[in-house]
DNA sequence: CTCTTTCTCGACTGTCACACTCGGGAAATA
DNA sequence: TATTTCCCGAGTGTGACAGTCGAGAAAGAG
């Protein structure tokens, strides 16, 4: 339960990168503009992302970000599973490493997390990037 | 993403509760040895908890807390909705109150927020105490 | 070559929830 | 009256989160 703001900032971040794909780079400074995110924020959300190997940056003018995967090819799964690769704990939800639990793994409660863990990723891996857009018609996508 | 400790002491308290059912009362120092939560919290934990009706409690001699719900009628999405009733939101798995999110719940992510929401609550609701208490057989349900 | 644009990098900071702790008090029973 | 056990409010340390900032480097425009 919740999703930092950072990474929200992230997948709507690549939404918008997936708006624009096809046609050319575009700024952080827009992308932070359209998607009400603090700009230099974003600048470290975006040097982040780029790890993922998702997307791509230009320096310069007419710089700016890229999306490298086709939108349909990218689940918000796949963005989720690099957004949480270095969080506190996948184990069991809790926050703390499974090596430090005092159940050693044996917990009664471990199987429910597992299949809790497993129900969120089912919806990420069911909902592409793709569907998003398609989702996108009538104002939506857009802060008021 | 991420089920706090002190829920997660509550739900094992909760657990340890069931499991002496119908045999009187039993003290908080005993659950906090057993379950391997530290004492002074767990009194805050169980203090709330009563709030919820499922737990009740009597003080003096052979005094302590009791489950006054049957196991197989308390679900953990029982548990769960108390525990998390005022959390920073549920609307849609952010940090803050969906009065503020600039798209002011037109969000293209809403959707999935509400299934993920959905999906993980299913597993809650389909565990039960009893469940797991059925479960815990062969040396679960107690730290090493 | 120089100027502008735009990303890049590391360091830094404030705030807040979480995870406790503590001292004393009030029932209930022996 | 003494003991047990819960009850209550207040207080504290820590770390993650949510940003900010200054300076610099690449890429092109002119």
């Amino acid at each position: 339960m919740l999703v930092t703001k950072k990474n929200q900032y992230a997948l709507r971040a690549v939404f918008e990168l997936a708006k624009h794909q096809g046609k050319g780079p575009i700024k952080i400074s827009h992308i932070a503009e359209v998607q009400a995110i603090p700009e230099r924020f974003l600048e470290v959300i975006l040097g982040q992302l780029k790890k993922s190997g998702f997307v791509q940056s230009k320096r310069g003018y007419q710089g700016g970000y890229l999306l490298v995967v086709p939108a349909s090819e990218l689940s918000v799964g796949d963005l989720m599973r690099f957004l949480q690769r270095n969080a506190p704990t996948e184990a069991c939800m809790a926050p703390v490493p499974e090596s430090s639990c005092p159940f050693r793994g044996d917990c009664v409660f471990f199987p429910m997390w597992r299949r809790v863990r497993e129900a969120i990723y089912d919806v990420y891996d069911q909902t592409s990037i793709q569907d998003l857009l398609d989702d996108d018609r009538g104002g939506k996508g857009y802060p008021l």
